[in-house]
RNA sequence: GGCUGGGUAGCUCAGUUGGUUAGAGCGCAGGACUCAUAAUCCUGAGGUCGGGAGUUCAAAUCUCCCCCCCGCCA
């Protein structure tokens, strides 16, 4: 049986995530989980929090709770919100759990073994006032270049040149605004990346099954040279650091930097669940024990292809331990917003909690896969929306449906029908049909997820087409078997289209098979070679139109909520 | 400034190794049907493929220059 891995990348704690981040990567993941359990495969799909950094600590402060308290609760929204998009993950942890701690201390330990790790003295900004070390971009002043009075540590925002933070004029603490502080020399753990370069080069060359602008964001990486990176921090939420189980000597206040720790969780959240009772984890993360036929596939926005490909491939590589890398991955672009970006911070566009309070989760899931940022940016407008969830779902899926099982009850008792014999008509659909599935197949294969779409709504559309051409609401007339036969035929249509459906509509596709009769061990995916997928109902199934599948957005609903949420703004 | 990616019908996007009249969905126009959520089905109009130069018998597709947009890096 083929094995398949998949993570997504792991949304951060700080506030619930914006449809951008849904589609870019946890919902295309979802999907392809989806896709091959229907095909058989044993699926392991992990996702998680990313607990961990500065931006935690002050967003908790903000919110005037304790870091550990905020985290938790952040943790139950995420949580609830992904549940709501019926997001299939077979395991939600976070990186603040203990697994992750004892894996993040674990690597830390092996790559000091290996010659991987330096302490080395640094500087940077403390601040008096709010006795802690700030980070660099939360250092901000003006810039000694251009005079731009809000020019932050790292960068200035309005001449676009790198700063450090010391050489700021008048620098204030963008915390509590003080500028009251000092330099101070601090004591870090450094990962020295530099010295795998020609590992990790090596191990690139390999990797063939990635995307071309992955392996040239790598590439450029390595040919640009890697910098040796501290992997630790002043701060007191996070892993501390720790050598051989003990606390180390000068770092009782610091913790593993959270760009370290937050991918190990991938492995960490496999851990929670095994904890948690339900299945080993090494045989999917350890070559050792098993992994060496898992394909592990990972999903992520384009800005996190570097960590993934690097990053993080060297603290595996660099253990010189035998753990799983990453076979293929996904990398996306971005969903605008009325010419602008989603963003959390400046709370533009929608997020996942509203979303959800508006229509069903299926009709997001659809148009954000059907429209998905996979080329380049897509635009998501709220008159996109509507026109492809009432256009494709409601018209040509909704309808399709109802139509024929309306009928069917009305003039076939409610029962498959028996009678006729599949004629040109019924070879020419099931020629299509085996062509169109073949086709779908191969897109979902590919990770495809625009093509899949359309591939989708073709099958759903031939529906249509074949019942156009059959009538049998003319044929009934005067032919009884002719449109048993017809009818017969569009209900096996019903159910393909369903079935085929439920990778990226699970809840509307369920209420149709539901209704139709099909028992679970029935809906798996359909072998495009399949000779008898338009005659596999059994004569004489009951069944029963179900209800109205997808309410129609409304022209008042698009304005209300463009006004709700700032459209074109 | 360097590097990806993108700039194709009104809109959102496909276009494999250069090769017959550049495709799809939406929107628009006309027609058909009346089983259905005024749904569906058929037909049609609509593009000098960002701009310029070049290579070639032939370029949206290759080369060079330029102009925009997103992102990453410095």
């Amino acid at each position: 049986m083929q094995r398949i891995l998949i993570t997504s990348a792991l949304p951060y704690i700080n506030g619930i995530k914006h449809l951008g981040n849904l589609a870019g990567s946890m919902l295309p993941a979802d999907l392809y989980a989806r896709f091959w359990r229907m095909r058989g495969a044993e699926v392991l799909y992990i996702c998680a929090t990313d607990e961990h950094g500065t931006p935690a600590e002050l967003a908790a402060a903000d919110a005037g709770q304790d870091v550990r308290a905020y985290c938790d609760e952040q943790y139950e929204v995420q949580r609830k919100a992904c549940a709501g998009f019926d997001l299939s993950f077979d395991y939600f942890g976070r990186s603040s759990n203990a697994p992750n701690a004892h894996l993040t201390q674990h690597f830390a330990d092996v790559l000091e073994d290996n010659g991987l790790l330096e302490e080395r003295v640094s500087e940077q900004v403390y601040s008096i006032d709010d006795k802690r070390f700030l980070p660099d971009r939360y250092v901000q002043g003006t810039c000694p270049h251009c005079g731009y009075e809000k020019a932050r540590g790292d960068q200035c925002d309005d001449c676009g040149r790198v700063l450090d933070p010391v050489d700021l004029i008048e620098p204030y603490s963008t915390i509590s605004g003080s500028k009251n502080l000092e330099v101070r020399e601090t004591r870090h753990l450094f990962l020295r990346q530099s010295k795998m370069q020609g590992r990790v080069r090596e191990w690139i060359e390999t990797a063939t099954d990635w995307p071309p602008l992955a392996r040239s964001i790598a590439l450029k990486w390595l040919d640009e040279g890697l910098q040796d990176r501290a992997i630790t921090r002043d701060l007191g939420w996070g892993i501390p650091v720790l050598r051989h189980g003990k606390p180390r000597p000068g770092f009782e206040n610091k913790v593993f930097y959270v760009w370290f720790d937050a991918p190990i969780e991938y492995i960490g959240a496999t851990v929670e669940r095994a904890k948690a009772g339900e299945g080993d984890w090494e045989r999917w993360w350890r070559t050792d024990k098993g992994a060496t036929d898992v394909t592990y596939v990972q999903f992520m926005g384009k800005d996190n292809v570097a960590f993934h490909t690097v990053s993080f491939p060297i603290t595996i590589l660099g253990s010189e331990e035998p753990w799983k890398t990453v076979d293929k991955l996904k990398a996306f672009n971005w969903v605008t917003w009325y010419d602008g970006k989603f963003s959390t911070s400046q709370k533009r566009g929608i997020f996942m909690d509203q979303a959800l309070e508006l229509v069903p989760s299926d009709m997001w899931r659809w148009h954000l896969m059907a429209n998905a940022p996979e080329s380049a940016d897509a635009a998501f407008t709220l008159e996109h929306f509507q026109s492809t969830v009432n256009k494709d779902l409601a018209d040509v899926f909704g309808n399709f449906v109802n139509r024929i099982t309306r009928f069917a009850t009305a003039k076939m008792q409610g029962k498959v029908p028996e009678g006729g014999e599949a004629g040109l008509l019924e070879a020419k659909l099931a020629e299509e049909l085996t062509h169109r599935l073949s086709a779908l197949t191969g897109h979902f294969e590919a990770m495809d997820f625009r093509k899949a779409m359309a591939e989708t709504r073709a099958i759903w559309a031939m529906g249509n087409e074949y019942l156009a051409e059959a009538a049998p609401w003319t044929t009934i007339k005067i032919d009884a078997d002719a449109a048993a036969l017809s009818v017969r035929t569009a209900l096996n249509m019903v159910v393909i289209s369903a079935i085929i459906a439920q990778p990226v509509i699970p809840d509307a596709a369920a209420k149709v098979l539901d209704a139709m009769g099909v028992p679970l061990t029935n809906r798996k995916w359909p072998d495009a070679r399949d000779t008898a997928l338009l005659d596999a109902l059994p004569v004489g199934l009951p069944f029963r139109p179900p209800d109205v599948l997808f309410a129609k957005i409304t022209d008042e609903d698009i304005e209300a909520w463009g006004q709700r949420f700032g459209a074109g703004k």
